[in-house]
DNA sequence: CCAGGAATAGCAAGCGCTTTCTACTGGGGA
DNA sequence: TCCCCAGTAGAAAGCGCTTGCTATTCCTGG
């Protein structure tokens, strides 16, 4: 039914070793012979078998992505920028890798499966991108088995999340989130700011973790009480950032800026100020992270930490490719820009 | 070096065959045998090799979501609807499949170069999403792989693109562009515009051709000649409604209108017009198509088109799953709903 | 003119798993 | 009491490909 190598060697009048030859081009095959065999392969329509191949070459030509959300756009550009680095069809000839995007939703347990099916798959490299999560149970179980793909000959490289512990030879390309969230209240207290709100992102992630920790570092080098009354948690989409400003401007109707956890949540807060008529950043500044795409669009537009996203998802995939070297020590920290535009302000500065 | 079942059934003191057995659980295995097999698995921490197993199996758990971009979050909300119903670390115990997104990037061959791994993979199910090239000796291959990946024994899924030739057993979930278009701009007519510019998408694509004819066929019925110069084509992209904008105004001052390819391009036609100084929708009313999430966040709020891509997505994975039933003829056109915001107002209603 | 190689091609042994067919066991009906 | 069958487990034949090693050519230098 299905046309095999065999049939292959047998209408080109060679054995099966040569046209597995010529197919994987790393062995001499005269060029007349090269070309019968491909000229067997063209009528024959013939399409390797992908499972028998890896198997009998004990590799695969598969690289797994793993992201939390891909119809969020910050994942999307990660994905997109290693698969383009990945090869797909634009690697080396012969070498078609395929990029695998897998969708963990951000669950711990998900993550798990997928590292699982990669490596049943014998995957050549895994990517994982964005904040991990920190349950101690998690993150003991996704460091065994990153470790295990390790030593089962697939590269790991970690892309926005912090290093991996049990993982020794992960490479890990940190985003500094921490200093990102530092500068950003920085910034809003150099504006005179003082009552702020801060939406962060979901409990027990690292992102998370590290975005509150700058904002409170900043805080308390100004030496202004961080009111815990103000820090509300929730996913990073546009309505938790809408819902929680309602909260905030409840809990404190005096605030006079907001600080989300990242552009989306930011959006949500925007459109929550000017439900209720205020302005920004005349009576409310808001300040996102990311600085996705969309957020110099937004009116006015959104001030915010710039990651290199695009830029680290490549470098990552040219590591797990083996294309670049690995940072000192497995680990890189990657710096974000503070980007200031129109959605914040000085105290005070309309109302 | 690697654990194999053979090791495994050593350990558990029965034959390979029944290890396999108890890791597919499709014979009966007394409770006991099983136990001491699970346990064995345990222990050794054994790993199933995929493509062994894909290789003796003659089947494979991937299933191929093919999408232009994947930094765009259209596509990333389809992908991540048609996974969700693909079952992934959900779906039945034990059948444990594998979404796998692949990123085309637009370019029918590399679209072609995906099927061809994909088919070397023995894919389940391939779902294909967006637009399609028009490039009639593309399709003609594109068509032609389609077929003979059918015949091969995956299901083959379109989402938001038209049937393809070639491939009469492809399911196709079509969204009514044209309808959607003619809807759009006959709200515009409505509103008393007659001078409008049109970004259109790349050229030699369905989506492109298809909103344009909407376009074209709404003007024709109002008796509104269409004048071609007011028909720019670029990517879908900020900076193409960006460009495009300022070249319109530049043909045709009077201009009362934009009317863009899909929402981000309708993004930078907003940006285009604030920094010239026009107000939106006073001056010029700007629609876009698609309802992304961040339109409506968008000031003012962006009048589109919304497509229902989640639901279309996770219909194109149930289907491809093969647990909702075919649309009659293998084709269903998804409508498009008219989204009236604040980004379009009767001409003259400010300056 | 012949030996020593370089250059090609083929043989055959797996890679690790699934699955058909066969073999064995114990219990219940005749 | 004996036979037959339901219930389980094992043996073994591949699945389609890769690759180490061997065999065949044919060219080259001595």
């Amino acid at each position: 039914m299905t046309v095999t190598l065999a049939d292959v060697a047998a209408r080109a009048q060679v054995s099966p070793a040569t046209v597995s030859r010529v197919l994987n081009g790393n062995y001499p095959v005269a060029a007349a012979t090269r070309e019968r065999v491909l000229r067997a392969v063209d009528e024959l329509d013939y399409v390797l078998n992908g499972p028998a191949s890896s198997l009998a070459a004990a590799t695969s030509d598969l690289v797994g992505i793993l992201v939390n959300d891909i119809a969020d756009p910050f994942f999307g550009i990660i994905a997109s920028a290693v698969q383009s680095e990945i090869g797909g069809p634009g690697g080396r000839a012969g070498g078609e890798r395929m990029a695998v995007v897998c969708n963990t939703g951000g669950s711990a347990e998900r993550e798990l499966t997928y590292l699982t099916l990669l490596q049943r798959q014998r995957a050549a490299a895994v990517v994982l991108t964005g904040g991990a999560s920190e349950d101690p149970e998690h993150v003991a179980a996704i460091g065994a088995k990153l470790r295990r793909l390790g030593e089962a000959g697939s590269r790991v490289v970690l892309c926005g999340r912090p290093p991996a512990e049990g993982a020794p030879d992960a490479v890990a390309l940190t985003f500094d989130n921490r200093g990102g969230g530092r500068r950003l209240t920085e910034h809003l207290l150099g504006l005179g700011h003082r009552r702020m709100g801060y939406v962060a992102g979901p409990v027990g992630r690292t992102t998370t973790r590290h975005r509150l920790e700058g904002h409170r570092e900043a805080l308390a080098a100004a030496g202004v009480a961080d009111d815990p009354r103000l820090t509300l948690h929730g996913p990073y989409d546009r309505r938790s950032g809408y819902d929680a400003t309602v909260e905030l401007l409840r809990r404190e109707p005096s605030l006079t800026a907001v600080v989300a956890a990242n552009d989306t949540v930011a959006l949500g807060a925007c459109a929550a100020l000017r439900d209720r008529g205020l302005s920004i950043p005349g009576d409310v500044s808001v300040a996102g992270f990311d600085d996705l795409p969309f957020s110099v669009d937004a009116v006015p537009a959104l001030t915010t930490v710039r990651l290199p996203l695009a830029g680290a998802g490549a470098r990552a995939g040219r590591i797990a490719m083996g294309r670049e070297e690995e940072p000192p020590g497995g680990i890189a920290t990657i710096q974000g820009e503070l980007m200031v535009r129109g959605s914040t302000g000085g105290v005070g500065s309309g109302g």
